[in-house]
DNA sequence: TACGGTGATTGGAGCGCTCCAATGCTAGCG
DNA sequence: CGCTAGCATTGGAGCGCTCCAATCACCGTA
């Protein structure tokens, strides 16, 4: 058996509060003590149990992370952000990924809670708005790339009007009229690029060359897509992908039916991930302000949990496009 | 306060003992009691607490997974096939990542024993073994991706030593007599593919021709590794990357040099991600059965755990060279 | 010498659960 | 009709810790 505090109480002749005291860095134990009580767990080789002080102290200093899709950079990246800015808050994180499935993500939040977290950050969850209401149960909660409308749930996003319209207005400055749009289908945010892609459309005067291809946020569902679009009569000249992932997978399709990107179709992406750098690929994209976003989150739910914050907050961040060698002007 | 199990015992007008063993599914409840105390668990939303349950049961039906760097799809992969197999066994996981720092990686592993989880799956570490040996103390473990020599610790890898001399003899059946090969620096297992480098090319008779650079397991060291290549007086006409994040990085310094592959130079990558069957990077690689590491991990675990196996198991896969357009003769 | 004050230390109750031994109850048997 | 077997249920101790109130030792001061 693991030894436990009264282990070390009893070997350093002092009571079980005072190491408790210890090890909650108490300033009011004297440093000889301290420094028996420290030599003598380090030679029997304690560990506190996080399971006890927990439940004695009612209060766990954890989020509950839940990622959507790790095999999207996209997380590792909000991820990073996150962990960075919880640690300088003393919060540790409990890591839980979604597998792009609802139910899985169901288990993962179950899972978290009933691990006690003090707080949730769902990075783009597939999970209904009623579900997340249900589950969460009035819990501290960021959602990041999703408005989600719940007491206790604030929302991060970044203007995805703002976002898609500067790509559209790129893309038309180089002459293109005709934009389809592979759209993420039913994934988190997805609704609100589409929305914007018709919006800023309308906006240009090209309502009349709308056209959506409905996908999901993966490179398969991308390449997929374009094939859809390939069959089509009448081939748009530049692609608006719902992210970086479904941009790439349909320039992996144009590669394979031998069209050449941005020659003989322009595309732009969504994200900016390490990935649309590479100079093979050279993705124009619109990047989101990922550092903050995870800045933003841990700063809600503190505000939250020590602020006694009840009211609701949005926070929405301004996107970039950053241009590279995938657009150019139509049949260049 | 959420209700406990008291709240429930009373609401049902039972022991708070009953109510436990419902929520453990035993089988001497009575049918209708057990409807009973569902009821009036559901009706005032009760939630077991983990911690609780934990700490009285002193056992955790929990796995802790540490993924050493989450923005390469690899660990993604791993933590998917990990995931499918624990469930299937009725254990939890908690996800950590390690954001490739060994510190990082000491903190997590720290917490999960502070969360005193039942074993550790440790996917391609870069903490040192003593330090491993240090943590861990004798908790049962599982390294993936690397023969660290504990008698508490598992070794999953791939049999690094075919998969390298598969790459290379595909390169020299298409005439390549000078490789080089860019290694993973001090990550996980690049020792071991750098020795099967090294021997395989001698075995081939190519021991004068062997060139090694040290890079690290990212794309960005990938293209830095490449940079230095080119620096050199003399070119090789193919290239063994660490892995494929390596070797889309090569590829992309490649192509921003002017370079073209495989006209110029071929590359091999290592893992077999989903980006290297995209189409516009066509990548040569060598595929590990992944999906076959998350199941072994378990069962291996779980060995130890019910099984009360206490000698240490070492178990290899065998890898598959997966051929694209990366590769061609030299110069062709 | 007695006294209040300060800082260090301690005892004990309790967090929400599990688990074991003990209890109550009904049916079945001689 | 008493006795036992077997099932369903219960009470209570205890998991490893925190936290509060109580205690203790020691100092300076009146």
């Amino acid at each position: 058996m693991r030894p436990t505090m009264d282990d070390v109480a009893q070997a350093a002749g002092v009571s079980r509060s005072l190491v408790s005291l210890v090890f909650q860095d108490s300033p009011k134990v004297a440093p000889p003590s301290r420094a028996r009580v420290l030599e003598a767990a380090a030679r029997l080789g304690y560990r506190p149990n996080a399971l006890a002080r927990s439940l004695a102290s009612r209060q766990v200093r954890t989020f509950g992370v839940l990622l959507n899709d790790l095999s999207n950079p996209f997380f590792a990246e909000v991820y990073e952000s996150i962990a960075a800015s919880a640690e300088g808050h003393g919060y540790d994180l409990l890591l839980g990924a979604g597998q792009r499935s609802p139910g899985h993500e169901e288990g993962v939040v179950a899972s978290f809670l009933a691990h006690r977290v003090s707080g949730l950050i769902l990075v783009s969850p597939r999970m209904s708005a009623p579900s997340i209401r249900e589950l969460t149960q009035g819990l501290p909660t960021v959602v990041i790339g999703r408005e989600v409308r719940l007491p206790h749930a604030d929302a991060i996003t970044s203007n995805d009007e703002a976002g898609v319209r500067s790509a559209l207005e790129h893309l038309v400055a180089l002459g293109h009229r005709d934009i389809a749009h592979i759209s993420g289908g039913s994934g988190a945010g997805a609704r609100d690029r589409r929305a914007a892609y018709q919006n800023a459309m309308s906006a240009l005067g090209l309502a009349a060359s709308i056209r959506i291809v409905e996908a999901d946020f993966t490179e398969r569902a991308g390449a997929e897509a374009l094939r859809t679009l390939l069959e089509l009569p009448s081939l748009p000249t530049a692609l608006l992908a719902a992210n970086d992932m479904v941009a790439v997978g349909a320039m992996g399709a144009l590669a394979a039916a031998g069209m050449r990107v941005p020659d003989d179709m322009s595309v732009v992406g969504y994200d900016n991930l390490a990935l649309a750098d590479l100079a093979m690929i050279s993705l124009t994209s619109v990047e989101q302000p990922l550092a903050e976003f995870g800045r933003a989150a841990t700063d809600l739910l503190i505000e939250r949990l020590d602020g006694g914050r009840t009211r609701r907050i949005h926070r929405s961040f301004e996107p970039t496009l950053v241009v590279r060698g995938s657009t150019a002007a139509p049949g260049a």
